[in-house]
DNA sequence: GATGAATGAGTGTTCATTCAT
DNA sequence: TATGAATGAACACTCATTCAT
């Protein structure tokens, strides 16, 4: 499947975390246990929950999957919906952490809008299961979203990124004056959601596949050209 | 399937009165009572599963909000997948052929466009469960949505007449040349897709709702500013 | 067990139901099919969470008793509460109808308490299982039989009769005066509840089983003798 | 079982203090400890048991109201039916010790024997939770009861100092001839325990709150009336 | 064409209990 | 003595589906 390569592994996020964990401190390695347990129900329960959506997602399924079983999934996130609630609470903070990484300040605005968009195309590409799950959230109207804390000030920060480059862009003449940055968000993210969300309906319908290689990398520029014209002077 | 050929709309069936059908004649009421009964089950059925999902949504539900029984569904509809089905095929049909109602050809290139634009924009708008239902499908991978038959041909139509613009106006020197008709719908889509398919989420994350009228006025004309800067000379 | 001849069984219930159904009315044995199968349970259900109470009993083992499936219960009842508060409910008619039964007002004021009192004592000695889901109900306190309509009707008819008695003999100078009603029904019920509900802690307590045939009858004389003494003029 | 003999009432451990306990003396301090610990665990078993029963109380849930964890229940009881003996056995002990503490040799027979009514009712009320573990006991056909060790012989100096007092009563011609004491305190016991067993099905049936201030004192001298005008000569 | 009764296989969840340290 | 992690068996309950009439 493609995008594969983003997921990591359950091995992978367990050799990587014990990063400063002395081996012979065996409490703490204890500790560690639960973390790594925890770790591996959420990183089968995020596939499991983007794959068939909350309702159709199986506690059972999951727990075949991990290295534990059912009852430590009840024992560590109490319900289905919780550990539901866990998942979204992680991939979200997973995404956005992922966006924030970049430092965009030093580039001119043009160059930094289009890298803004490029990130976020891609940030969609490679994480498919946090499509899923923001749309399965929206079927099931963000009432668990509800539960998820911080996402606000999460998307903030977000948002002000991108009033800055606006500002700069109208200062320098490169941008027309009046674009409100949310509005600015909200027609990028549309343009970067659809190919993910919409895949499997869109070729069915027209016979065209936007995930391959060669389609993707021709809606990223195309995006990034819809976008920039519209805000340009 | 039984009664295929002689399904009505709900409109035809109720508000537009049967207007053929001779009062004493039995044997027609029975059919009639037949795909009235087919049609309220449709109804209810497509409001579920849009609501709810395939997985989330129940048959005991159904059928309870229906004038018949549970029996009566698989009676005429065979299963909860074949229901499922019938629903997505009658929802893109209703959907394609409101779309297609308007001609544009008499039109200016730019204001067909426009038109364009913001009939596909009120189009969802308008039909929020046939954009759940999709949604749905693509969690679903458009497994149920390959049994729709016809769905190319119907969207056939609608490329050629985005074609047909883009056409006329590179010809009168108002749209650039090297745009793609389908490239085009799928941008058009993406960005009248997005307010109805993620009012839930985007409300939750930047607490401004894309759902309220003044909200979706200026998304409309901003979605159609959109995609005319783009295709602009 | 003793007490056992009282119960009556599954085909002994069955068997008296269909008092005026033809044999040939096909729609009507359906409907009393669907009752036996709800006796059946009902009946089952009963001597379960007698046996074990409510949170001892178990739905596998009661669906295992029965003609039918786990399944079925839930069909009729909807869950392990309500189930219960069925068995409650059917109970407690069942009881108080019994007592009603026999006519009290021609027997000279002294004959019918005793009668009263013997009555109570053999009610309780016949339906251990209606003693025991009372016992249940207190440690639930009573949260069940909240909802079980009628019950205070039920007892007022009691309360009423006992009353009668009492004003019979206070006129005819064998009792005396001033003695209520409900305090009268709580001093036999006390008695008569006693043998039954703490027959088991009793025999560990005193080697001595209240429930032997023997003690049985010396207990109920006793009852009626204390009662009598305490009303005695 | 560990630690039986070092066991102390928790009015001992807590209220009177550990007098002689050397406060430098860490071995003696640990055995404290455990015996503190032991009893924490027995007293809020005895409200879980007492409030749900033995099958409706959770270990899990008393584990969380104690000092201590849930693995400490398994360390010092073994299993939860041993831990629910420990509270039987403690429960009937305290009861029995309670009612044995006054003296009644010295007093008239009728007054002894009101006296021990009186006893008996207030020992009842006060111990609400003894008398539903009962309650529960017998809904377990008192299986776990034959467990506890000298049950018997407690009761035995009860009933004799029943016949002792009844003896006296003959002797001085207030009581008649011929109660069995046993019998004595069967009736009296009944009629003692219904109040506080029955009190939330009597106040469903029959809306009057035996347990209300008023009606509890009213209940008392009843009971000594029905018990002194039953041995009355 | 229509209906109420019935069902097997699953589905989320909870229980008392034990293991490793 | 003490503890957090782990567990299998059981538990109440639900699902889409079919049977008998």
């Amino acid at each position: 499947m493609a995008g594969k390569s983003t997921r990591t592994s359950r091995q992978t996020a367990r050799s990587l975390s014990p990063s400063g964990v002395a081996e012979g401190d065996r409490s703490r390695l204890r500790v560690k246990d639960a973390e790594a347990t925890r770790e591996d129900i959420l990183e089968i329960a995020t596939e499991e929950f983007a794959d068939k959506g909350l309702s159709g997602a199986r506690i059972d399924k999951i727990a075949e999957r991990t290295r534990t079983s059912k009852r430590m999934i009840y024992y560590y996130f109490g319900s289905k919906d919780a550990l539901y609630r866990s998942v979204l609470e992680r991939e979200y903070t997973r995404i956005r952490r992922a966006e924030q990484a970049i430092h965009l300040q030093r580039l001119a605005p043009e160059k930094a809008l289009a890298e803004v968009v490029r990130q976020s195309f891609d940030s969609h590409i490679e994480r498919p299961n946090f499509v899923r799950l923001v749309m399965n959230e929206n079927i099931h109207r963000a009432e668990h979203l509800k539960h998820v804390r911080g996402l606000k000030h999460l998307n903030e920060e977000l948002i002000d990124s991108l009033g800055d480059i606006l500002h700069r862009g109208v200062k320098k003449n490169v941008f027309r004056r009046g674009i409100d940055a949310l509005d600015l968000h909200t027609n990028i993210t549309a343009l970067c959601f659809y190919p993910v969300s919409n895949r499997y309906t869109f070729r069915e319908g027209f016979a065209r596949d936007m995930w391959s290689r060669s389609e993707v990398r021709k809606r990223r520029e195309q995006v990034v050209e819809v976008i920039l014209r519209w805000c340009a002077a």
